[in-house]
DNA sequence: CTTTGGTTTCAAGGGGTGTTGAAATATATC
DNA sequence: GATATATTTCAACACCCCTTGAAACCAAAG
């Protein structure tokens, strides 16, 4: 993920609705959780769940998929741990201070 | 650092002007740079300058201290490895391939 | 083909954010 | 005290984001 990549997913993540969803569906692992489930889980309306679902998406930060009625939406773990990485590498990575805020998670 | 802290960080930080003066703020280290040095080396006018400075202070990303008839900034680099603590330990510390981000990134 | 359920789209509005240049403030120098 | 330097504040403007509720869309079931 480049600069512009990583500026939107931070202006994406910067949204609490937004967060709570990312985090449900990290919660959720690769099965996902479908627009309506999400909607329920984090208190947002339907068409409220959708403005920030396709933020998020825009963002490469949740990919969707329909099966049936549903439309699923997982979280992009490649793509977040890609934005990580580059602000960590291009950032932060030479001080010790920010790169210690890894330690404690276990084996790496 | 809390869920609204870290919200602050990320609206913070996605701005491509914000980014590129932490960036100036991180590689400069505990000596930071002053208001005007920051100004020319991320290319924005004074008064542009201050009134992203003054959003990451609010955000807790920057400090500042005044020498003489400079204002000099620095990285609040414990803020900043907090936010991302709290990112990947509340939201996706438990996914492998998420964590596996901080790999490459020497020993921790 | 009508209906039901799940999701998205749309228009309206209210509010926040970023830019600009000028003016104000504060500090040092002459 | 007057002047130069460093930074912030201010007002104006344009633009984008979030919320809401209604309408539209699309797939399945009756």
């Amino acid at each position: 993920m480049d600069e512009t990549g990583t500026l939107a997913a931070f202006a994406s993540l910067s949204n609490a609705t937004r967060l709570r969803i990312v985090r449900e569906l990290v919660a959720a692992g690769p099965d996902g959780l479908s627009a309506g489930a999400l909607a329920e889980a984090v208190g947002a309306s339907p068409s409220r769940a959708s403005f920030h679902l396709a933020n998020l998406a825009k963002a490469r930060l949740v990919t969707s998929s329909q099966f049936a009625r549903q439309v699923v939406y997982r979280a992009d773990f490649e793509a977040i741990g890609a934005m990580i990485r580059f602000f960590m590498d291009d950032c932060c990575a030479k001080n010790a201070r920010i790169r210690a805020c890894c330690s404690g998670m276990g084996r790496i």
